[in-house]
DNA sequence: GGAAATACATGATGATCATCATTTAAAAGG
DNA sequence: CCTTTTAAATGATGATCATCATGTATTTCC
């Protein structure tokens, strides 16, 4: 069975998302080719003709799901121009990212699972955290370009492993506390 | 064959111990029970006599791993009175800590690991980070207790997502950047 | 010292894994 | 329209997975 170049293209796009999702969800350990193929509605056999491997598509939906989140930081910083820092941070730091794991930060969800894979998912993350810091570089102050990266290094910092921890212990309160600390303490300080 | 109950407990305990290095070097589905076992001098098959299921053995793991990470915090505590604080911070965005996952921080090997699994491994985080909030809100200081949980809860939290966000890059430029960034912000602001 | 208990080994289970060979059918290109 | 190309389906590969049944040898306990 064939199928045009632009659907061909379009499903490609769809199982990159998906994996991108299940990633998220589920780790690159937690989902198999096939069951990942059979949630883009197709079956595992055509993958090895889109992707050279595993890992290949790994980088991919990583790059992919991390443009996503990058995105929506941007939308958020368009839209709340003065006060743009403490949209994003909110924007972030909020139950709706500390449970739905598969179309949240792909820091928080799979940087440990990169620093296990080779070095082609390494450098997707590395380019993802710098493109992160560019974009709060141009909302936080500091004196001159340094302190301003300095200071946006130590923010994401600061929201990844706030929800990290919080993630870890679930929907629970101490998870609600871990998030609410870390928004007024960062809003406090900015 | 059988062994001494002593030499049981002593295996008992090696299999939770190697197992905690494991997990936190390939994540709970980077290694299987029989290499574990293997890893561990014994056989596979003796596994479902000590452990109630590979869950039981990530809870099991998890509690020691984190209870080891607590171990060295509080010795390096005791050994630095007064600059406690940054002896802390100093030893924990290392770039030992950066390199030898299997012996480094649990919090950014396995958090992400731990949200996708069941109730009783969330519990043993929870547990994990209230332990370590504990020994932080001695040695950071603050307007009473409330503020210094806060502050605590901001200081790991940035600590870990550091950890966190430099293992993805790998051991790289970028890395030592966000280790020494967060080490350098974190030392100003106490 | 003999009987009972048990820690670990051996070996098998069926499921799932990543990967690849072959087939099929439709699109692309002439 | 006919040939070539190719996207995806079918199906097989051997490896590895978590889990369990059974065997065995040795410690424990009476």
């Amino acid at each position: 069975m064939r199928v045009s170049r632009e659907q061909a293209g379009e499903n490609r796009f769809r199982v990159i998302a998906i994996a991108g999702e299940l990633f998220r969800e589920r780790g690159f350990d937690g989902i198999g080719i096939a069951d990942l193929m059979k949630a883009a509605g197709l079956t595992h056999g055509g993958f090895y003709g889109q992707f050279k491997s595993k890992v290949d598509l790994a980088a991919e939906a990583s790059r992919q799901a991390l443009a996503a989140n990058a995105a929506l930081w941007r939308e958020t910083i368009g839209r709340t121009r003065d006060k743009a820092l403490n949209a994003v941070i909110g924007m972030y730091l909020s139950r709706p990212n500390l449970i739905f794991r598969a179309k949240g930060c792909t820091f928080a969800s799979l940087c440990a699972d990169a620093a296990r894979q080779d070095e082609m998912v390494k450098t997707v993350f590395a380019e993802g955290i710098e493109n992160h810091l560019q974009l709060l570089q141009e909302i936080v102050d500091g004196n001159g370009d340094e302190d301003r990266r300095r200071k946006s290094i130590a923010i994401l910092s600061q929201m990844v492993g706030a929800m990290t921890l919080a993630r870890a212990v679930g929907d629970a309160p101490l998870a609600a506390e871990i998030l609410n600390s870390v928004r007024d303490e960062l809003e406090t300080r900015h």
